[in-house]
DNA sequence: CTGAAAGCGCTAACAT
DNA sequence: ATGTTAGCGCTTTCAG
């Protein structure tokens, strides 16, 4: 491996005007960048990443954490902020937390230690000192999908409750008066968003807002559902807040032998690939996922390169409704 | 930050004592070495790995490349290396080559620059002479999933060829005949694998081999798949290489009204989230995905202690048939 | 505009 | 068993 000194002796100049070309940090003499070029090119130099961090300049590296990097949602993130930190001359380094706030913690002291130019990180908890802590030490954070609380940082959102006020008033523009919402009992800010924008949308309608909570502590979506169709009035509609939760409910709906969207119709939150492939097609909110990491990558990049802190950023990205047949849409006439 | 001789400094003693009990290199008195941890307890000393890397000495980062990090299959297997490299405290630098060998070669270079301790790769070509130069620099490199052709390093794969076997004679032992395989004609080694598993199974039963490829080559999935149904005699089964052209074949199937498995058995490679959902739920061979990156992980760690480059080895990792409905199993009688 | 020297934090090699 | 010195490749500082 050549080094800068290399260079310098290749060159016949000294080693502050190989260091000042390859930065670009003052005015060289175009007689001796020209020189200095040429050599970098025939010895084939490439600047010591250890050296310079051990001068104090950061790693040309972004730090990544999330939940879980096999979660579809995810991993089609952190595959986007891979792509824009890479067209920019970054590499990603990626954690998992796998939902733990400790370890998320522990992840970014690393990731901090090992002086990462940034951070991007989808926190899954709500004590964030972790990351106040890496921003004190100069390194630019970013959240995404979920706000962070306690701290002063840039943050992409998706427009979670509004998406979801929709998505209920069109089973609402069905006619169904009885809707019922589908949702995790885990404290997750995209989740209870939706469920705040169920229940804004029922209100606004004059409509009873009725919420079915599933999980370790509220018990199983089997039980609930079974509970939520025997009550009198049933709900004739349904809205899931997430791809997973649909999923078993349309298992439960088939067991149940309870025709969709005839029985009961069905919006689900998220876009996945089954939701094309069931009969019927089910109607979804689609996240833009990949926009979502590539504005986090950008607006992380461009807190790099100003010198300036300009004023934190909340980006809030909009969501689409698929229309497809679950929710009561198209004509699914044939008798089958 | 507090340096190591701070340390020192703390303790009472010199800088070496302290490197050396930080890092167990050598012998150091009982005494000497309480003094040092308790010095390193007081003042939250943790080595700078900048300086350490200057020195020569492997960053505590594995590399991982792998095609498109947004692939459920790589996701998974991402995720697990991922945790098993934390749990022996290495951190892991991902990138996708986004099937690009020459995007590859470039994250390969920049990996080895940085120092990577070791490096684990589901490679996109057949050319890997960058991973041949990451060796040579004293870098262990571990393929998945496909093997490395040019280079002597271990790897993990899933004996792809066999499981297409035994899918194919499933599907013989239902009484087929005449049994199509539906693949992709992109030249990679496991789809290939799978076209000769298929093939090797149909010749043992003295069945004729009926390959239908699909690609911007060969055209689409609906005029290859029309012009297999429409022959004569047409196949009453057929064997999917992987879940995406699963998913198009059944989508095609649902628009052409064709009956699975009445009209037509299948049986996919991988399986999905939609494979338990639609009906009929879709027989399918699953792979050992997690333990996929697990052992790869767990074999590239195992190189970076042992010192004696002991023999390469090959893993391969056995699959499991999951019977479902679209094979013929399953006794669906109830009219619908 | 350019160069020489000092030192970032660590460890290999040499002293003690 | 322990301490001292030199230097990894780079940039900051200070002279020229």
């Amino acid at each position: 491996m050549p080094t800068l000194s290399d260079v310098a002796k290749v060159a016949g100049v000294g080693v502050m005007s190989v260091s000042r070309v390859v930065n670009g940090t003052r005015k060289v003499s175009a007689e001796t960048e020209r020189k200095v070029r040429a050599a970098i090119e025939r010895i084939g130099y490439e600047p010591n990443e250890a050296a310079r961090i051990l001068k104090g300049q950061r790693a040309h590296i972004l730090g990544l954490i999330v939940p879980d990097l096999a979660d579809p949602f995810f991993a089609t993130c952190a595959n986007a902020i891979h792509e824009t930190a890479w067209n920019a001359g970054y590499l990603t380094l990626m954690a998992a937390s796998f939902h733990r706030e400790d370890v998320e913690r522990r992840e970014t002291e690393i990731m901090v230690h090992k002086q990462v130019a940034g951070m991007l990180v989808i926190p899954a908890g709500s004590q964030n000192d972790h990351l106040l802590e890496a921003q004190r030490s100069g390194i630019a954070v970013v959240s995404m999908d979920r706000p962070l609380e306690n701290l002063e940082a840039d943050a992409i959102v998706v427009d979670n409750c509004a998406a979801s006020s929709r998505a209920t008033e069109h089973l609402i523009g069905h006619g169904h008066r009885h809707i019922l919402c589908l949702a995790n009992d885990e404290k997750i800010f995209t989740k209870s968003e939706r469920v705040k924008g169920y229940s804004q949308a029922m209100r606004r309608a004059n409509l009873p807002v009725r919420v079915s909570l599933v999980g370790p502590m509220s018990g199983t979506l089997s039980d609930n559902l079974g509970f939520a169709l025997n009550s009198n009035p049933a709900p004739t509609a349904i809205f899931v807040t997430d791809d997973v939760l649909a999923v078993e409910a349309l298992r439960e709906f088939k067991k149940r032998s309870i025709k969709v969207p005839d029985q009961i119709a069905l919006v689900s939150f998220d876009d996945f690939d089954a939701a094309t492939l069931v009969i019927p097609t089910i109607t979804v909110v689609r996240q833009p996922v990949v926009e979502l990491g590539k504005r986090a990558a950008s607006v992380l990049l461009g807190r790099l390169n100003d010198a300036g802190p300009s004023k934190v950023s909340q980006i809030v990205l909009q969501t689409e409704l698929i229309l497809r047949e679950s929710c009561g849409c198209g004509h699914k006439k044939r008798k089958r």
